[in-house]
RNA sequence: GGCCUGGUAGCUCAGUUGGUAGAGCAGAGGACUGAAAAUCCUUGUGUCGGUGGUUCAAUUCCGCCCCAGGCCA
């Protein structure tokens, strides 16, 4: 069974050529982004419109409420079953995104791990106020020596799931981590990163986009949604790009005639650090081998049509006779 | 036309009682195992508006000029 994976940084054109391939080849698309996955979230996070959601199957799209905390191990799963319904159908799942964790929990795998754990976290977070995130990591080299040596002192984030790891299962996360035995392939897959050769062009699409979300009603659309569901500023959903923002200006947090630019900002910072997911990809171990192409070539969607054509024609491994 | 206040990193500004300068933001590089569009780490040489002068030494003091605001004509 074959999956093609497309992956690149945002507004980089991934979601019109995984259209273009979906239109070209009897195929449908799994989404890979943690923003689209909810509901009425949809011009901040440039969700395909209805009539394209109608066109061509998407999955893993306007899948859960924005006051819901999605996470990679849902993905996986979700994902997972996806693909299998997507192949049942003899089908090809595109698999198309830029939540670069999802790539890795679908291809490389994730450690048998529990879920996050609300009130290991609470309790770790009022301990925290108290005695700072640096106190909690000392802790931490206490249990998990090796978690500690990698994890920054000033990583809240992380500090709080090594040890609510160990809290939830008595056994450290670095332990798990040994433990998780390496990932059976399940199909076939052909990855190709998009990677824009020049920053500049990728910069000015980005601020283009944003500028459109805005006009589109962004701002508005927030403040339905907060008028409909019980949002809080720290939920996932609501630390989105755009979102997040939008937010402080509602607050007064920060002044409105700022948003534009602190949206763009955020923007192109989320790009640079997808980037540096995909650089590393294939060049180190334990990372998924992509093929690149320029996200700014004018022939891009043939070029890719070209080397799934290829992908699809030659015959797999345990796949004889693959169409 | 006169007076005042500014002109310092891409932006907003600090500073040097004269020894060629530093923050925030932006940008760049990196890390990444159930929050990941998250979280975190590293990274600051710029004719200190121009030009003359004083001085061992001027971005800092003085003169003139240019530019931007403001006030008065």
């Amino acid at each position: 069974m074959k999956a093609v994976f497309l992956l690149g940084p945002t507004a980089s054109g991934k979601s019109a050529l995984a259209l273009a391939l979906a239109e070209r080849f009897p195929a449908e698309i799994v989404s890979v982004d943690s923003a689209q996955v909810y509901r009425g979230m949809d011009i901040g996070t440039a969700k395909p419109d209805r009539a394209t959601l109608a066109r061509v199957p998407h999955h893993l799209v306007d899948i859960v409420d924005p006051v819901e905390a999605y996470s990679a191990g849902r993905f996986r799963a979700d994902a997972e079953r996806a693909i299998a319904q997507i192949h049942a159908r003899g089908r090809l799942p595109i698999v198309a995104g830029g939540t670069m964790l999802y790539f890795r929990a679908l291809l490389v795998g994730l450690a048998d791990l529990p879920p996050a754990q609300p009130a290991i976290r609470e309790r770790s977070e009022a301990r925290a106020a108290r005695e700072g995130w640096p106190a909690l990591h000392a802790e931490l080299a206490r249990i998990d020596p090796e978690s500690a040596s990698r994890i920054e002192p000033t990583d809240a984030q992380r500090i709080q799931r090594a040890l609510e790891v160990h809290e939830h299962t008595g056994t450290p996360l670095s332990a798990h981590h040994r433990a998780a035995a390496a990932r059976l392939a399940q199909f076939e897959a052909l990855a190709l990163s998009l990677e824009p050769s020049d920053r500049s062009m990728l910069h000015a699409r980005i601020a283009e986009r944003f500028r459109a979300m805005l006009a589109a009603g962004l701002v508005e659309e927030l403040e339905g949604l907060r008028a409909r569901f019980g949002l809080e500023a720290g939920m996932p959903s609501m630390r989105t790009v755009g979102y997040r923002q939008a937010w402080e200006t509602l607050e007064g947090r920060a002044p409105a005639a700022t948003l534009e630019a602190r949206g763009i900002a955020a923007t192109r910072q989320l790009a640079k650090r997808q980037l540096t997911w995909l650089r590393a990809m294939g060049t180190k171990p334990g990372t998924q081998a992509v093929e690149r192409f320029d996200a700014l070539r004018p022939d891009l969607a043939a070029a890719v049509i070209g080397r799934l054509s290829r992908f699809l024609d030659a015959k797999g491994p345990r796949d004889p006779g693959s169409r």
